[in-house]
DNA sequence: CGCCAAGGGTTGTCCTGTCAACCAATTGGC
DNA sequence: GCCAATTGGTTGACAGGACAACCCTTGGCG
């Protein structure tokens, strides 16, 4: 099979969005380690458990959606229950599973941290954006998610009401 | 200052990008892994040095277009190098600088490795996305990038013209 | 019952990235 | 000319992530 070669307009949306994809992640990471000595990660995993009911949730659960293996988040958790930000305790319903609950602690610390982060988000992502980009983003990425993520294991973070 | 919190249509843009941020490396990485035994990092430095004149940059020009710290850059070279791909020698014009230059076998490498990574590139980015999208794509990655890479950086990767 | 396959997590090892310290060459002021 | 400050790059120690091996529970199924 003969490989099919980028044309301009693919090339010049493909090569902006990498350097998107590669630029973003150190941005995020910076401004919350010098914030709150918190990696974007770490801060991830402690904003979904804090929008969870009981701010519980099952390891597999939360691994989905962060993204993360779970030998991933089982070392990311141990650490941040070392802090005492998480607590770690057996699910009741089911032997195997382990639950990760946030302590009031680790809710104090999202809420410290979150505003230097939505602060970031504006001014790096939201605010050189029209109303109409974010519109066109929204629609890109549901259809690029829809490639990257056929499974909807992470459909919990970007679109709650449907997972 | 009070904090402006996200609006439905912010959150949902913003949530998207992250979501896609985060799955694309890891997709990328597999593909090439698996396929050529490179990193998507490894690539882009392979790539960058494929395309410039003499296949030859200074550290410092190829760790800017790569979004890569000096060090980092230096281990991932001082890797390609033993094996075969990259060589580096003195720049003839200033003594304190690097230069590198892609082998024979390393430009070998790019053209065994670049099929393959255009076909995943298609599939989970550029298929699923219009015409229209494509170019509206562009046009976000373009306000973005002047916030997230204000001195331009990473300019001579996603739009060379200019650089 | 008794097994065995599958599900859920943790641990250990290796590899890669970051940060800080360091060295070498260049530039600029006086 | 010479010394300080800057630029360009490398090295080493440490932290975080990927992968494979492992253990324990659960759930079928004979």
């Amino acid at each position: 099979m003969e490989t099919q070669w980028l044309d301009p307009t693919e090339r010049e949306a493909w090569l902006r969005l990498i350097a998107v994809a590669e630029l973003l992640p150190g941005v995020l990471d910076h401004q919350l380690r010098s914030g709150s000595g918190l990696t974007h990660f770490e801060y991830l995993v402690l904003a979904m458990l804090s929008e969870s009911r009981e701010r519980t949730l099952r390891m597999t659960g939360l691994a989905q959606r962060t993204n993360a293996t779970l030998p991933r988040l089982s070392h990311v958790v141990r650490r941040l229950e070392d802090r005492g930000l998480v607590e770690r305790f057996p699910c009741p319903e089911d032997g195997r599973a382990t639950n990760a609950r946030l302590t009031g602690a680790g809710w104090d610390q999202v809420v410290a941290a979150a505003p230097g982060h939505v602060d970031t988000v504006r001014r790096h992502v939201l605010d050189p954006l029209s109303r109409e980009q974010l519109a066109q983003l929204k629609e890109i990425g549901d259809a690029l998610l829809a490639r990257l993520d056929p499974d909807g294991r992470m459909t919990a973070l970007y679109d709650p009401d449907r997972a």
